[in-house]
DNA sequence: TATGAATGAGTGTTCATTCAT
DNA sequence: AATGAATGAACACTCATTCAT
């Protein structure tokens, strides 16, 4: 994607400062935000075009540039809402619900909700980056950190026998819910569904 | 309002036409596709251009389209190889294997191996393909139905309990194996040691 | 000027290969190069867009990336064309030129005619570059030094008072001659005229 | 078939109203030009963008607009503010020296310390105009014009050789001097030097 | 079988400028 | 007197593809 500017000129970082107080309209931006993760989510990042965005809210591609300097940062901005958006929806699946399993459970299942159709806006989070450059690629991950910290909690919480590797066990479930948009047809099972067998088979194991 | 993603340009079918007489050699045929596939890889389907494997190859764009009809067509066949891969290495792996556990994680032990270094080849698969337009990723899918039914058959032959589904075992098996190249690096566990912890999860659960 | 590619994908250098035999006809890259040499003789090379260059040859913008990877490699390639043209004409006008200052102005007269009309391509040398980044800077006043270094041999022959620094004497000639393009008016003085004038200027001095 | 170059826009007309009342301090349009007229000189014209200028003085790009109607405006009067400095110096450095050659040297001496690297403002004059579109060179050509007569002045006082062209004599010399930044480095002689020699081979000739 | 040359639509990005507030 | 937001046209460059030779 990113494409070189004009000449040199000293790239002139203009650094995306996020709205002074935040206080006025600036609706704009969050549109532009919304519909960026809404296409995203739809079409991958690199297929996604910053023409595409800007139709998508009526604006012209030039003018997105005032809101976002580059498109990475409109990329890092995106995956940011969907990692938010994916954190209340955590606190709110977790609201009231107690025992371990069941808050392990109750997590995974928002966490298919919002992949597979539930929000356009989670399912950023979801987009395969792993052929992302370097850079951005460890900014997508930085930010990710909290919700899979969160999600290593609930399952530090979980008594587990003597052997498992939590980080490891972490990871395959990750694995197992991510790698559902590769596969999910909206006719079978509900992701609902999906998330609770998927932490079953983990908690029981399968003989 | 969403804007059509890129590609498209031109449908113009012309079925792949498997050689015409399938008599000589064919071995640049058979470089581009083990190139294509490395490249794909290593950088994924889209940031792949078809120069990138002329290239790779020592030819020239324009002369791949002798080959192969169009991108989609050389994506699919690359798929393809590394299906086959996967399915030649699936067999050594079963070679005077006995015992249904033992036999899938050697099969689960070979995935990752190949997938995570063994070969360029192989780790076409675990390219993530959920973004590709429809039509072509209902293709792969279906070059996958074989290696996905062997893996199916190493479940059916299983002893499980009741209540599990083996299709959705599967996929969460298959989820977590094929999302390790979002977190690996090569310093901590081996592929196989991550393997074979995946399918211990599964198998005796984490109670 | 100059754009950065679609996303990195390693930068791919190219080598501007200065075509294999040169035997075949490759006119087109010719064109090319001397539509490019009157273009950013007449606007500048920042001025110049590679559709302008494009178009005066009766060619797209893209086609031109066939024959040079970059608008760097044509600016090089271009001037380095108007340095062989100025070459060219500075033996044919020291040709049975006896005496080291008839040499020297004979020079200095193919040089202004080249520069002031005769012939577009040489034009480029009078082009500023001196806003150009760095490094592509170098590259032109490289190419520059062939020429500069056979006007030094020039003035090497000649025979000076003491207390002359001949560089700087060479640069304040050049400086000269290479400024007239901002003041030059086709109704004056021949550039012929300019030319013998300063050098006899320096010749006698002034007094 | 030659196309025409960037820049136009709209032409659009809007005379640049020098100052309603002029009353107040109207210090943000001075701290504009000598923004303007040091970024041109560092950058160039074409290198420098409304934008550039705007930060530079904390201000928005629109904002300018308030101040000058259009670039060429903003470049027409930081270029008058160039030349002022100029003429500044130029008064300055002649304080109390007679002598017609005296005179002209130390005027050398300044133009020459402006340009490479002293004020810069003064810089802006030495930046490359011959590229500019035709009406707008016009009007920097004409602003020059009080310099170069008060050079012209300086030399018709000096006692000259018969045969000698004023008029050429004095353009040589500019050429010497507005070229040196396509070759001067900081390291060799320093400006003052240079002016100086040029000066002297002009007075005394090579011989 | 392959090359050389081109096409045309696309990409990310920049920039002078406008204008309501 | 300045801001925030947008426009529209341009720019360098890439890419899948075509086709005569």
């Amino acid at each position: 994607m990113s494409i070189a500017p004009r000449r040199i000129r000293t790239p002139k970082k203009r650094v995306t400062q996020r709205r002074r107080g935040n206080t006025r309209s600036d609706n704009r931006r969050d549109e532009l935000l919304a519909a960026a993760a809404r296409l995203f989510s739809k079409n991958g990042f690199e297929a996604t075009s910053m023409r595409d965005i800007a139709n998508e809210v009526g604006m012209l591609a030039g003018s997105m540039y005032y809101h976002f300097p580059a498109k990475d940062d409109l990329i890092v901005a995106a995956h940011a809402e969907g990692v938010q958006e994916l954190l209340r929806a955590m606190d709110t699946a977790l609201e009231g619900v107690v025992g371990a399993w069941e808050r392990l459970e109750a997590v995974c299942v928002a966490h298919l909700d919002n992949l597979l159709g539930g929000s356009d806006i989670a399912g950023v989070v979801a987009v395969d980056f792993s052929q992302l450059p370097e850079e951005l690629r460890a900014r997508l991950i930085e930010q990710r950190d909290e919700y899979e910290g969160r999600l290593a909690q609930l399952i530090d919480a979980l008594e587990l026998r003597e052997g498992v590797d939590r980080r490891l066990m972490r990871l395959s479930l990750l694995g197992s819910l991510n790698w559902t948009p590769n596969w999910y047809r909206a006719e079978g099972h509900t992701p609902a569904d999906i998330a609770r067998h998927f932490v079953a088979l983990l908690r029981q194991g399968v003989c």
